[in-house]
DNA sequence: GACCGCCGTGTAATCGATTACCTGACCCCG
DNA sequence: CGGGGTCAGGTAATCGATTACACGGCGGTC
């Protein structure tokens, strides 16, 4: 593989040259063609280890994610993947895996390769090496969800519109005991989307008592499953459900089928988070939907502007409800 | 943040000294100790992008797949991930989003990044940059997808015996005009499962005519529905469906019952890959399953094997056949 | 007691780039 | 025609690690 120091004898120049010349610093034309027609007969590219390890700059950024395979922080790392690239910066992705000591091993490992900035979107609370992150001053955003004590700006949306049109929505068809399958304990976004629905709902004169918004043990179907298992059970069973996350929605919505109930006619339905699937299930699910690619997007220039020294602030985006037919037809 | 020459100097010892401790070169019990207490009170961590530009070796694997919001290549990327992790490498995940020219970006960024190895579940065919990486010795995997005129070793799953599973299983339920929506043209894989499924078919006497074998014209719920469309238009309509991937399955099944059709009553569905959503579906859809996680890590493995200079041969793993209720109920 | 060998450790070269600093050519002006 | 300013481009230091080589001290052997 060819080096900066084989374009240069081939050139005719020293490296000093051709370096300059590739960073765009030599204004002569004569050896500014020579150094490129060198670099195109050698196939010449510069070595970005050493480039990084000079400039300390590797102009590489790192998001861990809670869970590469849920899909909507499948989208989200793909958002962030585009736009990252779009501004000439690399992504390297850490599949936390819902774990905290697989998010700590990604983190460190991100860290140990001088990434230029972090994203994270955090399983569990906070995190030991979170904490020695922001003390180490390694630019930082938390995205999607915060945590708390983690002094970093934090990218992720509010659903607070959404809910009071989903409040509405399921007032106007008739639906008077909704319930909730909240995130499991820690997830401090969840119980602010809680809070937000019971005030909305509460606005139609409905309301959501404690034993209708239940904890799911985990953010997966099995949890969603159980948690409208016993929802159901109750005596006086919800005829309308949130579920907090699109896998838990998924969870719920077999728990249904098995018992062979019927969405929207025994039971309504609606995920927070929209994914591409809930088109396609039966019948299609109306979700709350995040603004999952401008999450990405924003967060990649939040961190840009933390690299770059300046202040970042926090962005909230605002999540919009998408009606399909889980919940009735509206009149 | 601390070098190792802090190290040295908080330690009284050579920076040679701390390379050999932390390397394991050093025997000697009391430098050992000095060094290590050393590291402990500076948080030291080496810096892995000096190491990599001395020694020439990243301890990090490329993979870039064709689509990363296609579930089968999350999960085959998680796998992957979680295997070069376990050997103590890092994987740097690039997306192609079924776009040529975003292979070869990913594929040119990995090689500057001097990744020690890498694999490619490859979109489209043959690739410039492909031929080069070949050409450059950089080890070199294809996973799941081979491309013809790319010498490398390939790891990827055949369906022979699961397709001949199929072939009697819609034969006993009475099928007798199936029908498949082939991948897109230049998918050599594509080609090779549909000829195993038709001579599995006439071994039970059941014939699969061209009209019934149609290529989508992309990946993607939108051409398997396109192409579902067409079959259930002909004027011998097939009453058994096998898509070759999982987003067209899924389009397949929104025409089915946007047209009020039943499944597996009108139109039996089957679908080449399985991912978890679809146990979900209504109903569950009975499906070929590639070993995902098993071609994951073999292809980790036949990749070290090539980066430790050993040479490595094609893995072909067997799909097996997924049965849920979207053929009928077995008698 | 001298010599040899072994072994632990320090010195310095090296990986491939960037960049501060210096040199020398050329031009302009007085 | 000489002095100073401009500027292209070369020399060499530098980033933080690894590692070949040199060196000195110690122990064993004859």
């Amino acid at each position: 593989m060819a080096t900066i120091k084989d374009v240069a004898d081939r050139a005719g120049v020293s490296v000093a040259t051709v370096s300059r010349v590739l960073n765009g610093r030599s204004p002569v034309a004569a050896t500014r063609d020579r150094v490129l027609a060198a670099v195109a007969e050698l196939g010449y590219r510069p070595n970005v280890v050493a480039r990084a390890l000079r400039t300390a700059r590797t102009r590489t950024l790192g998001l861990v994610i809670s869970d590469l395979r849920n899909p909507f922080f499948t989208e989200l790392a793909d958002a962030v993947e585009q736009e990252a690239r779009r501004l000439g910066y690399s992504l390297i992705i850490g599949n936390a895996g819902e774990s905290p000591e697989q998010q700590d091993d990604q983190l460190r490992t991100l860290l140990d390769r001088r990434i230029d900035g972090l994203m994270v979107s955090s399983a569990g609370t906070g995190s030991e090496v979170l904490c020695e992150i922001v003390a180490s001053d390694t630019p930082l955003v938390l995205l999607d969800r915060s945590v708390p004590g983690v002094a970093a700006p934090c990218v992720r949306a509010e659903g607070r519109a959404a809910l009071t049109e989903l409040a509405a929505h399921l007032a106007a068809l008739g639906r008077r005991r909704p319930a909730v399958i909240v995130a499991p304990a820690g997830t401090p976004v969840g119980d602010e989307r809680l809070e937000c629905f019971r005030s909305a709902l509460a606005a139609h004169g409905v309301a959501l008592p404690p034993e209708r918004a239940v904890a799911s043990p985990d953010m997966t179907p099995a949890g969603g499953r159980r948690v409208m298992r016993d929802l159901l059970a109750l005596p006086e069973p919800p005829d309308a459900v949130l579920a907090a996350d699109n896998l838990m929605a998924l969870g719920a919505l077999d728990e249904v089928r098995a018992r062979g109930l019927r969405i929207p006619d025994d039971v309504a339905l609606v995920s927070f988070d929209d994914v591409a699937w809930f088109a396609h299930t039966d019948p299609p699910l109306t979700a709350v939907a995040q603004p999952t690619r401008e999450l990405g997007r924003a967060a990649v220039h939040t961190l840009l502007e933390r690299v770059e020294g300046r202040p970042a602030e926090s962005v909230l985006l605002p999540s919009r409800l998408v009606v399909r037919r889980s919940c009735g037809e509206p009149a």
